[in-house]
DNA sequence: CAATAATATTCAAATATTGTAATATTACAA
DNA sequence: TTGTAATATTACAATATTTGAATATTATTG
């Protein structure tokens, strides 16, 4: 109904995009968020592919969970992740960051 | 003269964008650099604008100038500063925060 | 050379993040 | 059930960030 946003929903809004900029400014989550730009992976595969501990990789993707960047997916015992917001897949892919 | 990037290229390339990322993941830093986008900006005017402690302003100012986002540029006694990596403006604006 | 205005830097306290070992949970198979 | 593999959570020490007052620097004017 409203045309305009109010200025606490910008500041909302802002302040959601800063959370989510914060989250992929970390090397590991960043290149875990690049990874996942393709093709959704499960969990151990990136463990395996970072080779830090799983509980590191598991904060790390809690992070970007929560940021909603990502979401995760059960598929029987595992589970796969893959890269939810729109937005923020078109600026991954631009940064080219391989 | 390479025509890939090393391992080690790639990874500090990385480094760097979520360095930037990583300054652009705070509510004020990512109102400033917004701010900056369309209009150079000189620091008191920024300092009015958001009603924060000068020092406060200037320290993130530093943030995002060593990310190499913006750059400052002297007139007289005063500094002005503006967005200079244009990946990350064409980034901002897609964001399209406020 | 003052004096002043604009900006940057320093410092310390409060708070937040990071990394990882240990532990818990969850889903499934036997 | 019990066992096991996959993932998440907890706890906590080490480290980093954030803030704002105090202070320093820089450029300009008189």
């Amino acid at each position: 109904m409203t045309a305009r946003r109010t200025a606490g929903q910008q500041a909302q809004q802002l302040a959601r995009r800063a959370e989510q900029l914060k989250a992929l400014g970390h090397p590991v989550r960043l290149r875990i968020a690049c990874g996942l730009l393709r093709h959704r992976c499960q969990v151990g595969r990136i463990v395996a592919q970072l080779g830090l501990p799983q509980s590191t990789i598991s904060q790390h993707l809690g992070t970007l969970r929560e940021a909603g960047i990502i979401v995760p997916e059960r598929r029987g015992v595992c589970v796969c992740y893959r890269v939810t917001d729109r937005e923020i897949a078109r600026l991954l892919a631009r940064l080219a960051v391989e």
